[in-house]
DNA sequence: ATTGTTGCAAAAATTTTGCATTATC
DNA sequence: GATAATGCAAAATTTTTGCAACAAT
């Protein structure tokens, strides 16, 4: 692993994205940070997002409307997709363990490293919106 | 439902993608047919995908390297997704139903339309190159 | 001093769109 | 003829990158 420094973006960049549960995306987290840091920048948004995926510290959990959604809790655990108004919702809080092709994909040479659960359809908020 | 009036490009897509287990993107379908069909254009392919998406004709799987996958198999069931060189497999042949929080989610108010099982890792090819 | 980090803007890359043309009905 | 489909290129978006300036060790 290649050396690091101390970067007080990079810390606010991590904390930002570990204390929501929107399963951020770098733009949201950049917005987020901007008023505080003024002179942050989209590319250090994005080089630290890099960074925190090769160090295992956030999981990439899907795309919506082509932007990268990412959450800072690595336990893996499902989620559910609003098709509707694109939030990501947490389900669940631990592995989901059961119905698992994990033995068999090793059984056929597959190495199997992270399993995702995604549901998607439309949330409470929508529903009651009836924005569907 | 908008009128559809007969398309030979819009087969020849539809077609493409039904006739690969390869869950290929928009450009992967473009360059397959682009021989053939040497009028065809990649906003095309993307407006048809477009067009496939709402009727339900095929299923997005996920986005590996920023290109959405898609597959014209729409039952569900799982995929693995090799973070290696990007391949994406089918795993098993019915729908991946235990361990599932979809009555959990109708029950908190979420309206579940379907539901996607994702394992990452590396594929056999690659343990094979030793590319990991 | 050396090496890591960042801002900035340009570049890549994927996807969408406007508009004139062509094909289907 | 009316409307749908397409080619083409431009535009919109997200993400990456080159490089000079700055910060951390």
């Amino acid at each position: 692993m290649a050396k690091r420094n101390y970067s007080s973006k990079r810390n606010a960049i991590y904390n930002a994205i570990c204390s929501t549960h929107s399963h951020p995306s770098a733009r949201w987290v950049y917005d987020k940070l901007k008023p505080d840091v003024p002179d942050l920048s989209l590319g250090t948004v994005y080089r630290n997002i890099a960074l925190f995926k090769e160090e295992g510290k956030i999981q990439v959990v899907c795309s919506v409307n082509g932007e990268e959604r990412i959450d800072g809790n690595t336990s893996p655990h499902p989620h559910f997709v609003c098709n509707c108004c694109g939030n990501v919702y947490d389900v669940g809080t631990e592995s989901d363990n059961n119905s698992d092709y994990s033995s068999e994909l090793s059984e056929m040479g597959f190495a199997v490293q992270s399993k995702y659960v995604l549901y998607y359809g439309i949330c409470p908020e929508c529903l009651k919106k009836n924005l569907h």
